[in-house]
DNA sequence: TCATTCATGTAAGCCGTTACATGATTGT
DNA sequence: ACAATCATGTAACGGCTTACATGAATGA
């Protein structure tokens, strides 16, 4: 049972609670980083809506801020979680709202608009489309091999979250494949 | 070859420009109705933005608006588009951007920090979203029997998007079966 | 009698982006 | 000599949402 703390957040502040929360202590620099390296391929703020975050989760409690000085370099503040942060998190995490998903993609939107278009302005769309995809399944095979190359796979969630990725990936590749030959005929 | 106007909307701006070309003449009253029951799955946005839209297309010279007073009804609008509304879309519809998109979305982001979470909290979360992503299919093969019985299926970019969401939403629960086998061993 | 349809909008606000600013230190 | 790294922010704006308002006509 999770203790409701009440506490209703954006995306993005729910995002940097888990990056804090696994990285214990972090500045708002850093934490830049690490995301772009971790969940930057599901969510990707700008660094000033990051700051803008770490602000407001500080003013409501749910972390904390600690200055510190620097001789060489820019000072900077160190932010980590409360335990009132912390139960936010297990809050969102434990509540299941299903929001059924408009998928708000400009791709899609062309493509079903497509008679309005050159005959075969959809067929370059598609290759561009079909292109990225497999890009991005490359990149998404690399991040792969190093998770189970390095990584515990025992309930592995940031794998589990590669794999959907994967599968969305290999799914609209097959599809665009198909549409393609259905376009050439 | 597509004369450039070189004008740049946003998504909802052009979404708006196709219903217009589909639909000919509509006031913004029957256009939230006719992209509910069409590009709703892909795209849908408040009556409010819809109308903020179609004042902006008109200030543009994307549209053309004229007033049709009712004696029983509410007066209406009617807009349609003008030569130059149908050349920016067919620009958009020209124009490959390859913009990688970050799959900005909740679910995936709650399963990532799962870890922080309690233990049994992803089960909850991945069985809702299997749950959803069934439904949906189901809703979509509803769609597309619709579809098949009654419209030519030469070319037919709506059904092409339609078959885009049934492989995604597929692939979807395969990779949720398999998550949610994973977690309960 | 009460909700729904028709039809358009205003006001307020949230979330987020890009552009711009600062200024020392380290690497090429 | 020039760029990049470190580190944090302000200002301005864009896109979109929710809540609220109006008011006659029709159907349950």
């Amino acid at each position: 049972m999770v203790v409701q703390t009440g506490v209703r957040l954006s995306l993005t502040e729910y995002a940097v609670l888990g990056l804090l929360a696994r990285e214990g202590t972090s500045s708002g620099y850093d934490l830049m980083k690490v995301a772009a390296g971790s969940v930057g391929y599901i969510w990707s703020p700008s660094k000033t809506q990051l700051y803008v975050v770490l602000g407001r989760l500080v003013d409501a409690g749910l972390a904390t801020r600690r200055d510190v000085p620097q001789p060489d370099r820019p000072d900077k503040s160190l932010y980590r979680l409360t335990a009132k942060g912390r139960q936010a998190l297990a809050e969102w995490l434990d509540d299941v709202d299903v929001a059924d998903d408009v998928e708000r993609h400009p791709f899609l939107l062309k493509l079903f608009f497509g008679g309005h278009g050159a005959p075969d302005a959809m067929v370059r769309q598609l290759e561009a489309y079909r292109d990225s995809a497999v890009a991005r399944l490359e990149t998404y095979r690399e991040i792969e091999r190093d998770i189970v190359e390095h990584d515990d796979l025992e309930r592995h969630f940031g794998y589990m979250t590669l794999r959907f990725g994967i599968a969305r990936a290999e799914a609209t590749i097959a599809w665009a494949d198909a549409t393609l030959e259905e376009l050439a005929a």
